[in-house]
RNA sequence: GCUCCGGUGGUGUAGUCCGGCCAAUCAUUUCGGCCUUUCGAGCCGAAGACUCGGGUUCGAAUCCCGGCCGGAGCACCA
């Protein structure tokens, strides 16, 4: 008994995680970090970087920095440096600090210096194909055993010379078992003109070098990136062995592949251009703006993604989860309305009711929000894809008979409309009523009428429109009102 | 090819480290039913999974070995 009791005692106690596992190492001070390269605008995956990254700040009461990794010129999209906080911001996330790389290079010069003095790093000359060849054969290049010396003579030189002719690398291990790692890229030569920097200087660092130094000087705890960044963990460990500082904790999360929207970054910024796309919130790019016009919650991206969590199993997101999820947020906050695509006027024969002054709710589970009211006289715009044969109901309104071009008064109640199994459909009243367009997932159009309760809304409202989906209004015309379809 | 990493319902997850409480959680999805009124919302209900083969063990989703499948990296990009 008492044995078992020992063993029972020496397990850890299993807590329920909500969808983001614990931190590992310490959860005193930390000190996270979201790292892009403004390339574009935010993208679906990049919240894959940011929201477990502010997750765990907001629950350890830490410390968010938003570093901007602009070291390659040539992937710099200058209105990438507002777009990415604006992104952010509608993600809920507010870092607590932004750096940008591009101010650093005088800190990257220092450490390339100090490990060129100590040794660790050394100017290579040789040609890239050839150090490929020797590295492949964990052969060490002429350069590497260069003297402390000659290496700093090159390191001052450095500016002087063509793109291309040499570049620093810093010592790791030329027997590495994944050539990868042999020998890494430090700093080279850039000539293309930086958006920040003009052409103020040349020499560049490379991505695992500024990362690494930047990791450390900002007294990051946890660093969390994806899997495809592992060799550069790796890479990263040896610049931090031979500075002789504390590595932190390294979290790799797996891919994230996003149905139907392959499209990188570089795509939708061409498809733009040749004015395939519209824009960055295009309803058919992957964009945190493109998502936000359509009427996806923020709330509904940052849940999933902390579902998600930070495995290093890769997953896949569907636009189908995406909508379930977000209709969770959408339902009880849209009102209902009428929208009909491509009307089609019609008189109801032997219609005798006389003016009718219809009241549906605006949500049917929140009838403090008040009324609607639809105009009802004996004509009515019907969709054209809901006009068949048979019997229907006009939402509230009357049941008709459709044969061919002929509709027909059948009954007023519901009940006679429940009796004959009669098919609801919405409706919109022929004197007062506004233009409608629905710009669909794929920019398509729908264009239509909907009731004049519309004018109500706001730019920004999310509304159901009946049997038809949820859809956000994007824009208020003098004659109609664009909307953007989220889903059904 | 080489190096590394994964594999729980259609999808996303919990559980795997420390084997039994797992005839496996939750969400989404699909299907069915309900609803004085969304054939498209809502409500209720149901369906559906441990990659395979060996091994260890009284007992394996969980540990070991191998296969299969998938992914990533192999840049003077990030």
């Amino acid at each position: 008994m008492e044995k078992l009791g020992v063993e029972v005692e020496t397990k850890k106690p299993k807590v329920k995680e909500v969808g983001l596992q614990e931190l590992p190492g310490t959860h005193e001070n930390i000190v996270l970090r979201f790292a892009p390269n403004p390339s574009g605008p935010l993208h679906i995956g990049h919240s894959r970087a940011a929201v477990p990254n502010a997750e765990y700040v907001k629950r350890h009461n830490g410390k968010l920095i938003l570093r901007i990794e602009d070291t390659d010129p040539k992937r710099v999209f200058e209105p990438a440096y507002q777009m990415i906080p604006e992104d952010l911001k509608w993600l809920g996330i507010e870092p607590d600090e932004v750096i940008y790389q591009s101010d650093r290079f005088e800190t990257y010069y220092d450490y390339a210096r100090q490990l060129i003095e100590n040794g660790a790093a050394y100017m290579c000359t040789c040609d890239g194909g050839d150090f490929k060849e020797l590295k492949d054969n964990c052969k060490a290049c002429p350069c590497r055993d260069n003297s402390v010396e000659e290496n700093l003579e090159l390191w001052e030189k450095f500016d002087t010379m063509q793109a291309g002719e040499a570049v620093l690398r810093v010592k790791t291990d030329i027997n590495h078992k994944n050539p990868a790692i042999r020998d890494w890229v430090a700093m080279r030569l850039v000539d293309e003109t930086h958006p920040r920097l003009g052409n103020k200087y040349r020499i560049y660092p490379m991505m695992n070098f500024s990362v690494a130094v930047d990791d450390h000087l900002m007294g990051l705890t946890h660093v969390l990136r994806g899997k495809d960044h592992l060799a550069n963990t790796e890479k990263q460990k040896y610049l931090y062995d031979h500075m002789g500082w504390d590595v932190p904790e390294y979290i790799h999360y797996g891919r994230l592949k996003m149905e139907d929207i392959a499209l990188s970054t570089s795509k939708a910024k061409e498809g733009i251009e040749n004015g395939t796309y519209s824009g960055w919130d295009d309803p058919r790019l992957g964009t945190l703006r493109a998502i936000a016009r359509r009427g996806i919650s923020p709330k509904t991206i940052y849940d999933l993604i902390i579902e998600i969590g930070v495995k290093m199993a890769d997953s896949a997101i569907s636009w189908k989860k995406i909508y379930g999820l977000n209709r969770n947020f959408l339902e009880p906050i849209a009102n209902r309305y009428f929208f009909c695509e491509n009307p089609v006027k019609v008189s109801v024969e032997n219609y005798s009711e006389g003016k009718m002054d219809i009241e549906r709710p605006l949500h049917a589970d929140h009838p403090d929000r008040g009324n609607r009211h639809l105009a009802f006289d004996g004509e009515a715009y019907l969709a054209q894809s809901d006009i068949a044969d048979g019997i229907f109901r006009l939402m509230d309104a009357v049941n008709v008979e459709i044969d061919g071009e002929n509709i027909v008064y059948h009954s007023t109640s519901f009940e006679d409309a429940r009796e004959v199994k009669a098919r609801i459909i919405q409706w919109v009243p022929v004197e007062e009523n506004v233009n409608v367009k629905i710009v669909m997932d794929d920019a398509s159009v729908k264009t239509g009428l909907g009731e004049k309760a519309l004018n109500d809304l706001e730019v920004g409202d999310i509304v159901q429109f009946e049997r038809v989906g949820f859809a956000r209004l994007d824009e208020i015309k003098d004659d109609e009102m664009i909307f953007y379809f989220a889903h059904k």
